[in-house]
RNA sequence: GCCGGGAUGGCGGAAUCGGUAGACGCAGCGGAUUCAAAAUCCGCCGCCGCAAGGUGUGAGGGUUCGAGUCCCUCUCCCGGCACCA
């Protein structure tokens, strides 16, 4: 055995060695529990980054300590294969994105292998194969047919220069990130997949998943967004023609403070009112440039125009103008509102900025009305009555809002209705790397599915895009097809699919790796997964479309469960801290922490940085999510270079519990590798001891080398750090490791020092495999630790006949009482009164009151 | 803006049910070893105070014998907002 720790050969034998005996093959077997851990799949960018040492290191702790319980594991790794950052790797070296992601995963596999993943590469795919993504296509034909999927209208940002859809991403401030160009608002057909016919059970099964973190829980429901309201209509004659402006809203019960309407600019009444009105339609052109993303229509400047056109209220017959509205939005509801500036935030600041008038309805008692400002309880639903609203006057929300839906549908203007915030789900992409919508468009026919005899539809790999537009229209190998059902000359689709698509059940595949079909009789074995992992950044979007996917694979009966996962954690992200510079282009320079010195107050505090190159100043932008952009990321695989992949694990997992944020550091890094050469250097010592014979005996008394046994703390440790494992947190269970060396290195030549280190190595074995495989053998403690019983604390080892209580007077600790285990109540009252600490802060006076927590404290209150 | 989360020493974090705040580690300081350095080992280490003691978990208030933990109000930071993945 090698004195010194050399994590580089350790690890390359460990990993020889599970490579050689197949360990992690996960093989189905009825017998045995299963275990499916997965963690989310990487998008191949090129390297791993922090982020994914990470997600995969908890994954990987959990599938080790799984396979030593006992349990059948499956952990797979794959790719999400298909994306923009390919593309725009292409524009900038004029590689095809295929090669460029074939290359990065590649790469990115060697390192994945590197830090010794317990992972069966046996079930790994690629998104982008056509023998992944044809079922992507199969799938969605038979949504098709089932009408879950369908094509309407929707809104993409148009770069006019490039002539090209952006993403939002690609859009900065409104421009084009390629051409500066402003960016249009578009409309073009594309494919949307049916969620909202599944948004009931999609809230509702969120109840069955005990093992889901409640806020993810709670941000899914809101995004579904279930509201109960009414949906009814404003009569109106335009054209002499009887038409009818439909709103929805949650508020029926201020219905007699509408004063104005408000429509969408896309909305056909908007539209129709335009015509002849020049102002009016710049206005709504106006509205059509901004940007469609949800978070710039919420915090931009509400601007909106009367269309000169009257409804009339329902209920009252009065004559309401409807006005356009850039804040309302054409997905969501109706696409029009009924205004109630007196008790709707929005509507009373757009009341105000426009002079229209504000008609109070409601009112709580002891508060008043005042047009001035926005007051809280004017949008309070719980505590108010209608107030002005005829024979509604002093019903609550309730029953104003039932009286007022009843009357409206008396007048077939009207009913209740449930209203989702969840939209359909658009999959179309007018780009090049996905995986191609399987449809053909012929003349005589219109848009035909491809029949599944022709699946997959083949994405050509060899196409460079240029930025300007999808280079499928330039292929006509690709395009150029027959009408299956006319045999005639036609053309296919050249939209593929969002890759969100591609990950929606990659699980289910992962689970029937190679079958002919999507999934096969293997899926029922390992499905749902029991642990998944992933990116906080994830809670809504991935996981609720592969919860959708699930549920409609289910009702097409290729799979049995309602939810594919079972229990989830959330990760938080990796952080580090981020320096830039005002260029002198305008533009932001940013540094790479290794390029800049911090400057500290006396405290320690970090009151700036200069770069190092040149010694000026730079700007400190505090601590965020590691990227490319920002270029505050650090490279693991020069981490994994210096120290060894166990060093990078075991940092991973102490510096912070995994669901919170962690800060990187780079002498924690550091502080991880001294504490793995002194478990080696233990190993070693306890190696040699075991050869000379030279244990201890501590019966005999004279044990000046060993001043105490430290088999009571191991064992209480181990007992703490399981049950940190079962709440998943690592970061202790880490602690608890160093604790256990801490404690044998105090007590070197304890007669249990075999069985305290064993302990030590079993526990730390998920964390850093390969040292604690490398030193299970060394020490003869068997071939395999992977193949060793997990350690349970022993119940002789944790007795002990006295415990310490916390002594407290007032509330305040005062000192400590030693009692016999189990001692009496009124023995520790009469102990702890007698005490000497605490008659000297009793200062003579009589207890009044004492507050005995067993085996924990007392409470003396005087 | 809306939805969700977070804030504890110079730093990362610990504290299971409301019961010794700061475990474990990092940084720092002092010492040992060394020709020297690295590495390693030992000790100290929230703040104020010579000490006794006081004080302290983002800010302010409340409940309790006792609050980092529970309740109310506020501030700042992070994630998501449907075409980044």
């Amino acid at each position: 055995m090698q004195e010194k720790y050399n994590p580089q050969e350790i690890e390359q034998a460990a990993q020889a060695h599970w490579q050689s005996t197949q360990s992690f093959r996960a093989v189905e077997d009825a017998a045995k529990p299963k275990y499916y851990c997965l963690s989310m799949f990487p998008y191949p960018s090129g390297k791993l980054h922090m982020g994914h040492v990470r997600n995969y290191t908890i994954g990987d702790v959990l599938t080790r300590q799984h396979k030593m319980r006992g349990y059948n594991v499956l952990q797979p790794m794959g790719w999400d294969a298909f994306g923009l950052p390919a593309e725009n790797a292409a524009i900038q070296n004029k590689v095809p994105p295929a090669r460029w992601t074939y290359d990065n995963i590649a790469y990115m596999k060697k390192q994945l292998q590197s830090l010794g993943f317990a992972i069966d590469w046996q079930r790994e795919l690629a998104t982008c194969r056509p023998e992944y993504y044809r079922w992507n296509q199969w799938l969605f034909l038979r949504m098709l047919e089932k009408g879950i999927a369908y094509k309407k209208t929707q809104v993409v940002n148009w770069d006019p220069v490039d002539q090209t859809v952006l993403a939002n991403e690609q859009v900065i401030d409104g421009r084009g990130w390629r051409t500066g160009a402003p960016i249009e608002k578009r409309e073009i057909p594309g494919y949307y997949l049916g969620i909202t016919q599944y948004a009931e059970q999609l809230l509702s099964a969120l109840d069955t998943l005990p093992g889901w973190p409640e806020r993810v829980k709670t941000m899914q429901a809101n995004w579904i967004g279930k509201s109960t309201g009414v949906r009814f209509a404003f009569p109106y004659e335009l054209d002499d023609k009887q038409e009818l402006l439909w709103v929805f809203t949650t508020r029926a019960d201020t219905i007699m403070g509408v004063t104005f309407c408000a429509v969408a600019a896309e909305h056909p009444l908007a539209t129709r009112a335009a015509q002849g009105n020049a102002e009016l339609a710049a206005f709504i052109e106006e509205c059509k440039q901004g940007s469609i993303m949800e978070a710039d229509m919420a915090t931009m400047e509400k601007k909106g125009m009367p269309t000169g056109i009257f409804v009339e209220h329902p209920l009252t017959g009065e004559q309401v103008e409807v006005w356009v509205g850039n804040y309302v939005l054409m997905s969501y509801g109706e696409g029009a509102v009924m205004a109630v500036p007196a008790h709707d935030e929005r509507d009373f600041a757009f009341a105000r900025k426009y002079g229209l008038a504000i008609r109070q309805v409601i009112d709580v008692p002891g508060k008043t009305y005042s047009l001035d400002a926005w007051q809280e309880w004017y949008g309070d639903k719980l505590n108010g009555v209608c107030v002005n609203s005829g024979k509604y006057d002093g019903l609550d929300y309730q029953q104003a809002v039932e009286a007022i839906a009843a009357d409206l549908k008396a007048k077939h203007l009207g009913d209740t209705q449930v209203q989702w915030r969840l939209r359909d789900w658009g999959i179309s992409r007018q780009r090049y790397w996905g995986c191609p919508i399987p449809l053909i468009h012929c003349a005589s026919c219109g848009t035909v599915p491809v029949p599944d005899e022709q699946l997959p539809v083949v994405l050509p790999e060899d196409c460079v895009p240029d930025g300007s537009g999808n280079p499928l229209l330039k292929r006509p190998d690709f395009l150029d097809c027959t009408c299956p059902k006319c045999g005639k000359p036609a053309r296919r689709e050249t939209d593929t699919m969002d890759t969100f698509v591609d990950s929606s059940w990659y699980y289910a595949r992962f689970a029937s790796a190679g079958a002919t079909t999507m999934v096969d009789g293997r899926a029922p074995y390992w499905m749902p997964v029991d642990q998944y992992i992933g990116g906080i950044e994830h809670a809504i979007l991935h996981l609720l479309y592969s919860r959708f996917w699930t549920k409609v694979m289910r009702d097409l009966g290729l799979v049995d469960y309602d939810e594919p996962f079972a229990n989830l954690l959330t990760q938080g992200m990796v952080l580090n801290h981020i320096f830039s510079r005002r260029a002198d282009k305008g533009g932001i320079e940013y540094f790479a922490p290794e390029e800049v010195e911090l400057l500290r107050d006396e405290g320690g505090h970090v009151t700036g940085a200069t770069s190092k190159a040149d010694g000026k100043p730079v700007d400190y932008g505090g601590i965020g999510t590691m990227s490319k952009s920002k270029r505050n990321g650090v490279d693991p695989q020069a981490l994994i270079e210096a120290y060894g992949a166990d060093t990078a694990r075991f940092f991973m997992m102490f510096a912070s519990p995994p669901e919170q944020t962690l800060e990187w550091s780079d002498s924690g890094v550091e502080g991880a590798y001294r504490f793995l050469k002194r478990v080696w250097a233990f190993g070693h010592a306890l190696k040699s001891r075991d050869e000379k014979g030279a244990r201890l005996d501590l019966s005999t008394g004279n044990s000046n080398l060993a001043p105490f046994s430290s088999r009571r703390e191991i064992h209480l440790l181990l007992k703490q750090a399981n049950y940190d494992l079962g709440k998943m947190q690592f970061n202790t269970v880490a602690s608890a490791a160093m604790k256990m060396l801490n404690a044998l290195e105090k007590s070197a030549g304890d007669p249990h020092e075999r069985e305290g280190f064993s302990i030590l190595l079993r526990l730390l074995s998920p964390i850093t495999p390969h040292i604690c495989h490398a030193l299970w053998q060394e020490l003869g403690f068997g071939d395999d630790i992977l193949a060793a019983p997990w350690p349970e604390p022993l119940a002789e080892a944790l007795v002990q006949d006295e415990i310490e209580l916390v002594l407290q007077v007032n509330g305040k600790t005062r000192g400590s009482l030693r009692v016999a285990t189990g001692a009496e109540r009124d023995v520790i009252e009469a102990a702890a009164v007698a005490s000497e600490a605490a008659q000297k802060f009793m200062e003579g006076k009589p207890a009044k009151k004492v507050v005995v927590v067993p085996g924990r404290l007392v409470n003396i209150v005087v």
